[in-house]
RNA sequence: GGGGGCGUAGCUCAGUUGGUUAGAGCGCCGGCCUGUCACGCCGGAGGUCGCGGGUUCGAGUCCCGUCGCUCCCGCCA
């Protein structure tokens, strides 16, 4: 804490956390919870805990007889007031474990502003208590330490955005909560319109549509700290209600978004004290991060990349292999490196692969004399199993699986035995954090469920090239941004000509009448 | 929506093949304690074994249902 208190305060007028050599023989006044108390019956101990820290009072019987009375009777999370002086600690006193250890308060006055139940969980321990109980007690949870620095850093992180985004004339500006649908893909939110009953407001899943309204106004560089509501399921790692930075630029290029994303990002991480890979960060297409990584958000902190094989089993007698060929298939392998995986573990990577829809999951350990140990070792000849180990750079030891399917079956399931590797043998452990973008995503995916093509992005992502004719091979100006195989953000360019806008409509099956009742303004 | 796991003291957990009065650590209460800092020592209280039903001479333990939590899939990015 910087700020000076109000000297003369009635309730403080230090922070805990601050006392320290320079306040020694000061009189001052702090204000706090009991974190904890050491009654000695003589000298009473209490950590008093406010935000910024600890500190310690002492209570001593005679010196003040009425406090110490007073002390005796506090217990965890009673809130007082405390006024005394501060004394530097006798020699081997200190606490380094404290920042503030060097002194401690010795208390002349005690006011117990309130008295507390005992808390029914501990609020000094690690994470370990029942979540559920937790979130009924919630201000007594966010009393715990680690919550506090959780909601710092995320302070901290929302000031660094707006000050750089700030300085680069962007416009911090707040759309509304009570909507109508955006168009983001899962179920809304929705709030009864008690003034149109039978109608309902939807929460915005993003704030897409204000913010492209925002650049038809001539706002030109806008961003808001923004709420999101989506009814979906909730994850360890997804909530129905979360807050994202959306910002919306005009007249730029991708370039200009990469730019300002790097920079944004690169003062929030070093404001974090996260270290990551520096910028200018990589940009890796999609066709290569799905061929050799699997996934459209590859974690590259490791090897164990994937391989074509497809090409080195033209004539193979193994049936299963020769079919995914004639068929038009994949066959893709990746060298997990020499390490034993008992069967029961080879069954699990295969339940893995199996999980992402591959029809099974091939092994071979290489032998000395390059060939395989394997269940299918007498299907494939000796040249075809030498020629995949070299392929995969594999030397005797190594373990190696292949996947045979549909391409993207092939590269997901793969992808998804890749990171299976990587947490049970803790392959990303010890490397630095690796950041980089993914670009040239397809414009559109096919949904089988309901026989018609969708924006795999959003339908305002610009799709390049001749999409009309080719939905399936378009590409779209979209990029993610990619941290340790996890997507933390991306972005694309606008369609901003309304016949493209109508085009793309029309392929994705929104009709023109509702286009135009749904985003009319964009057209 | 489908499947798996868990639910025992305020908290975190143990509880053997179904068998006497259900335990531990921490917390709490009382006593002692003037340099502790997860203070120490001594003593004590605290249980509808989530809830309902069933099997059994006997259920924390087995079965069925239900509620809550959680993980995986689906959904979602």
């Amino acid at each position: 804490m910087r700020h000076d208190l109000r000297a003369g305060s009635p309730y403080r007028d230090a922070w805990a956390g601050d006392l320290a050599d320079h306040r020694v023989g000061e009189t001052v006044r702090v204000a706090g919870w009991v974190h904890r108390r050491r009654d000695h019956g003589g000298l009473i101990f209490i950590d008093l805990r406010d935000r910024s820290g600890i500190v310690q009072l002492v209570f001593h019987p005679e010196e003040a007889p009425e406090a110490h009375a007073a002390a005796h009777a506090l217990r965890s999370e009673h809130v007082v007031s405390a006024r005394g002086e501060v004394h530097r600690r006798e020699e081997g006193k200190e606490n380094p474990a404290l920042p503030t250890g060097a002194i401690e308060i010795a208390v002349a006055e005690l006011e117990v502003l309130a008295s507390a139940e005992p808390p029914p969980f501990p609020l000094d321990d690690g994470d370990e208590v029942d979540e559920a109980l937790r979130l009924q007690l919630r201000a007594l949870d966010l009393r715990r330490d680690p919550m506090q620095r959780a909601l710092e850093l995320r302070h901290t992180i929302a000031q660094t955005m707006r000050a750089e985004l700030n300085a680069r004339d962007f416009l911090e500006i707040e759309t509304p909560m009570l909507t109508r649908s955006t168009p983001e893909g899962a179920r809304d939110f929705l709030v009864p319109a008690r003034t149109q009953p039978g109608s309902f407001y939807a929460l915005p899943q993003s704030p897409q549509l204000f913010k492209q309204l925002l650049m038809i106004a001539g706002m030109e560089r806008y961003y808001q700290i923004a709420r999101c509501f989506r009814d979906e399921a909730t994850r360890s790692d997804r909530q129905p209600e979360f807050t994202q930075l959306d910002v919306e630029m005009s007249f730029v290029d991708e370039d200009d978004v990469i730019d300002t994303t790097e920079a944004v990002m690169t003062r929030v991480w070093e404001a974090a004290g996260f270290p990551v890979s520096p910028a200018p960060w990589p940009r890796m297409t999609f066709a290569e991060a799905m061929l050799r990584f699997g996934s459209d958000r590859p974690d590259v902190r490791f090897g164990l990349e994937i391989a074509e094989l497809g090409d080195l089993l033209g004539g193979t007698e193994f049936k299963v292999f020769a079919s995914v060929v004639a068929g038009g298939g994949a066959i893709r392998g990746l060298n997990a490196g020499a390490r034993e995986m008992s069967r029961a573990e080879l069954d699990e990577a295969t339940e893995v692969a199996k999980r992402h829809r591959a029809k099974g999951l091939v092994w071979g350990f290489v032998q000395d004399d390059g060939s395989w140990r394997s269940p299918v070792a007498k299907f494939l000849s000796a040249e075809e199993q030498a020629a995949i180990g070299e392929r995969l750079g594999a030397g005797p030891g190594d373990l190696l699986f292949v996947v045979a399917d549909d391409p993207l079956v092939a590269a997901e399931a793969l992808g998804a035995v890749r990171l299976h590797l990587r947490d049970r043998f803790d392959l990303a452990a010890g490397a630095d954090h690796t950041v980089l973008w993914v670009v040239d995503f397809p414009a559109f995916g096919w949904n089988e469920a309901e026989s018609r093509w969708d924006a795999v992005h959003h339908p305002f992502t610009a799709p390049t090239g001749d999409f009309v004719a080719d939905p399936a091979r378009a590409l779209s100006r979209a990029y993610d941004l990619v941290l340790d195989g996890n997507e933390i953000g991306g972005g694309s360019i606008r369609i901003h000509r309304s016949e493209v806008q109508q085009q793309v409509f029309q392929i994705i099956g929104i009709s023109a009448e509702d286009a135009e009742a749904r985003f009319g303004f964009l057209l």
